[in-house]
DNA sequence: GTGGTCACG
DNA sequence: ACGTACGTGACCACG
């Protein structure tokens, strides 16, 4: 039989230090209880011991209150970051069955050297796992310790035996006891004998075999004079730090072995600590369940009794008698074929099976018609039903988004485990009904998506009072909500690909790679994957013997910078550089975009709206918001985008948008009379910071004065800047303070934006959207300052994006209204891209110019400039 | 699945 | 003393 004994403090350190610090929507961190659970589950998968224990320090005189002793028990050493956590771990702990030992006046280490000799007496063998190095004198043959490191975010284990601790460390694991003497230890606070480190105490626990040893043989010629003396002088210090050392084995403890044999968790205290805790991937892991409620059952019950839907006429008679209710929850399976309606505690099934060719006129009744649904991603469903040539409206509602906007970090929007988390809701296991026996799998499917509707139905009741109290109510309704329809349109509608041009361009780039390669591997005198980082960097800082200036995680860093000093070293730098450039092209934009063209030649992006933590709009399979531009060849990519037959395409974008919301935001006299007055804003800011006449401004000052303005809009810091410009952190430093000298309103702002975002843990755009950073409250300086700069720019960046929506909305209403054939097609963060033909492009660049203007109304102009062509190229 | 790299705003 | 700008997504190599 086997018991594994955790250190409990040690691993808990651990964890908090090897995980980032976490913390749920309130604010209670997580990191270390989350860290913990992660290597307790790794070690018992490895060790599958038979009893499981774990052991706290608790050095402290008894407080009246636990939680302030604990509190102040730790204190020392430990941020408040990871002492908050200690009483959650505690309780995790013991809703998982598992017991803890700890004991006023004794370390963990006492409990465990008891625990473990206790384990041998009755013929168990024990494992220590730990974090420290102190519990390996209790190391014998039954007892061993695992040593738990965590490294780049992976935890390791490394098991020590009496074999593997003697091959380390060249003598027995009782002579840790006596090393300890020697050397003593500084974070014990033993002493040891002053003036001997752990080399000359290895070497003569090597040569005189323990502490008695030494000093009976203290006469030896190895041991040198100087040594000698401090031997000597510190021999009752050396004697009083073996005590020190010494882990006790009988502390006055209840245990025994088979008292901590392992237990099933208790479902519902776990599951309820890990949904607190946001856990919900341990959720899963765990297999944990919500405990039963009754609201849940009887929406369970409701689920399967909904009532079929059997023909057009029941359909139609269905929909009537929903028009007026206030909301009907609405879900629908992925290929479309069956739609579940829930309306207070009614539910209706309509599937394409039993309606068969009437199937298309019930969804034309179900999503044409002003009946008032809630769904979740909505964005995706009108965009199924526009494929159909169906045009939906009457949507009052989206979880998804909703949630999103409520939190926009949170790692998903699941509609199952939003449900289970705000609302207690119960998803029934199919599994676990069917077992072996057949089942109807159209039932069970069409009873999923009842269950999908239902919880999109309760779900609703609560976001929709959440968005209210957050203020975002305007923000929800007026912009995000009524976009969904916007990027369903332009979706659906996609792009134009000219697929031959970009056939040939990529056969071009495949033949000029080839050349380079063949070069590359010349110059190399080798053949290697010049794709692999790795191999890359053992070429040229192994064999070419260049400089290599910097490191990642995993070795050398090939990164452009790096490139770019190296490229008057060697002449195969060039090429690798050109090699990167052409190799990213082919295999992101000409092979990757060729297999999204679908057969009328165009290419659909998704657009995700919930994805970015500042409301800007992601676009995925493919990404059409990163397409080239900055390099020639970029450009000739952008040739491939074309317009249709007869038609022309029109790009719209806001010049300089960001920094114009700096302006406004902070409310900068002087950047504000920049934008009022139609300058160039670079070439003004380089002006004003060098205290020169606009006119003397050169080329160069603008370009640092351009690099100056981003950063700021970054939050900057003097490091960065002096390598996006290419001059040392001094100089960087003295730009940053003149900039920040002239500009006082931007210096009021980065000041003032940060403690308000100290002071209420989140920051808001200017249309209330919101971010929330706990980061703040880090005790990590890197962490913290991650936090300050996000607090800086989510405003800005997120308002921008704000104003982008509103535009869409407005411009996708205009061009209705106004009857065009014009279509927008995509936006790209500042950008819009709309096809229209020839004869429309005067009123439609018009229309994009106007209600991209017009979307704000702010105390500095927004502008927006607008183009056409027959290609993305032409129209930029 | 993760890290390095690089495309965009 | 720390590690270094905000927000994304795709591809490749590698374990």
């Amino acid at each position: 039989m086997k018991l594994m004994v955790l250190d409990g403090n040690s691993i808990v350190n651990r964890a908090f230090y090897g995980v980032r610090l976490l913390s749920t929507r309130d604010g209670v961190f997580t990191n270390a209880v989350y860290g913990f659970i992660n290597i307790l589950r790794k070690l018992i998968s490895e060790e599958s011991p038979d009893a499981l224990c774990v052991a706290f320090d608790l050095k402290a005189p008894t407080f009246r209150h636990e939680k302030y002793a604990e509190y102040k028990a730790q204190r020392k050493g430990m941020p408040d970051e990871l002492a908050s956590q200690m009483p959650i771990l505690k309780e995790t702990l013991d809703a998982m069955n598992i017991r803890r030992y700890e004991l006023s006046g004794f370390e963990a280490d006492d409990l465990i050297g008891t625990i473990s000799r206790r384990c041998e007496k009755d013929g168990w063998d024990c494992i220590i796992v730990t974090g420290d190095k102190d519990s390996f004198q209790l190391i014998t043959d039954k007892t061993s310790v695992k040593h738990v490191k965590t490294r780049m975010g992976q935890t390791e284990t490394k098991l020590y035996t009496p074999e593997t601790f003697s091959d380390e460390y060249g003598f027995e694991p009782i002579r840790m006891i006596d090393l300890k003497a020697l050397m003593g230890d500084s974070s014990d606070n033993i002493p040891g004998v002053p003036g001997i480190g752990e080399k000359t105490a290895m070497e003569l626990l090597h040569n005189h075999g323990g502490l008695d040893g030494v000093y009976a043989e203290i006469d030896a010629p190895d041991i040198k004079p100087g040594a000698r003396k401090k031997l000597e002088e510190g021999r009752d210090s050396a004697y009083m730090s073996y005590d020190l050392a010494t882990i006790v084995t009988d502390a006055p403890i209840e245990f025994k072995p088979d008292e901590n044999l392992a237990q099933s968790v208790d479902n519902d205290r776990l599951y309820e600590i890990f949904r607190r805790l946001e856990f919900n991937k341990l959720i899963e892991v765990y297999g944990l369940k919500a405990p039963a409620a009754p609201e849940s059952e009887e929406i369970f019950e409701a689920g399967i009794e909904s009532r079929n839907i059997t023909d057009i006429s029941d359909a139609a008679k269905t929909v009537e008698a929903l028009k007026p209710r206030p909301f009907v929850a609405v879900s629908a399976d992925d290929d479309l074929s069956a739609v579940a309606l829930v309306s207070d505690d009614e539910s209706f099934i309509f599937t394409e099976n039993a309606l068969g060719t009437d199937w298309d006129s019930a969804l034309r009744l179900i999503f044409a018609s002003d009946i008032k649904k809630a769904g979740h991603n909505i964005k995706d469903l009108q965009r199924a039903l526009l494929s159909r040539g169906i045009e939906s409206g009457g949507w009052v509602f989206d979880t998804a988004l909703a949630a999103y906007l409520i939190d926009p970090t949170a790692s998903s929007y699941d509609l199952r485990r939003l449900a289970s988390e705000k609302c207690a809701f119960r998803f029934p296991d199919f599994e676990d009904d069917g077992g072996q026996l057949t089942f109807d799998m159209e039932r069970v499917n069409s009873a999923g998506v009842v269950l999908d509707a239902a919880a999109i139905s309760m779900l609703k009741e609560e976001l929709e009072g959440e968005i209210s109290e957050l203020g975002l109510d305007e923000l929800y309704y007026e912009t995000e909500l009524p976009l969904c329809a916007v990027l369903a349109d332009m979706e659906n509608t996609g792009i134009l690909v000219d697929r031959a041009a970009l056939l040939s361009f990529g056969e071009v780039l495949g033949r000029q790679l080839d050349t380079l390669e063949a070069e590359i591997y010349g110059m190399a005198c080798e053949n290697f994957n010049i794709n692999s980082p790795k191999q890359l960097g053992s070429i040229l800082f192994e064999k070419l013997m260049l400089p290599a200036p910097k490191k990642t995680k995993t070795g050398w860093s090939t990164n452009i910078d790096v490139l770019e000093n190296l490229k008057s070293k060697h002449p195969i730098i060039d090429h690798i550089v050109e090699y990167r450039q052409l190799s990213k092209l082919k295999s992101t934009y000409t092979d990757g975009l060729q297999k999204f063209i679908e057969p009328d030649g165009r290419i659909r992006t998704n657009f995700q709206m919930t994805v970015t933590a500042t409301g800007r709009l992601s676009s995925t399979d493919p990404n059409l918001q990163n397409i080239p531009v900055r390099t020639p060849l970029g450009g000739e990519l952008r040739k491939m985008f074309v317009a249709g037959e007869g038609n022309v395409l029109v790009d719209a974008d806001y010049s300089q948008i960001e920094l114009r919301l700096l302006a406004h935001i902070s409310g900068d006299e002087h950047m504000k009379a920049a934008f009022q007055n139609g300058e160039d804003i670079h070439r003004s800011t380089a002006a004003r910071v060098a205290g020169i006449p606009i006119e003397d401004v050169t080329p160069l000052l603008r370009s640092r004065a351009k690099a100056v303005n981003f950063g700021i809009v970054y939050g900057i810091s003097a490091f960065s800047l002096s390598q996006d410009i290419g001059v040392t952190v001094a100089e960087a430093k003295s730009y940053i303070d003149s900039y920040l000298e002239n500009f006082s309103g931007v210096r009021e702002y980065m000041k003032n934006i940060v403690e308000k975002a100290k002071r209420d843990g989140f920051v808001t755009t200017v249309y209330g959207r919101r971010r929330d950073l706990p980061e703040l409250k880090s005790s990590n300086f890197n962490l913290r300052s991650f936090g300050e700069r996000v607090a800086l720019n989510m405003p800005i960046q997120g308002t921008a994006a704000d104003i982008m929506k509103k535009a869409m909305v407005n411009v996708h209403r205009r061009l209705k209204a106004e009857g065009v054939r014009g279509r927008l097609l995509l936006q790209i963060h500042d950008e819009l891209i709309v096809e229209c033909p020839e004869e429309e492009k005067e009123l439609i660049s018009a229309i994009l110019k106007e209600e991209m203007e017009s979307a704000a109304s702010f105390s500095v102009p927004i502008t927006a400039d607008t183009s056409f062509g027959k290609s993305w190229y032409e129209a930029k």
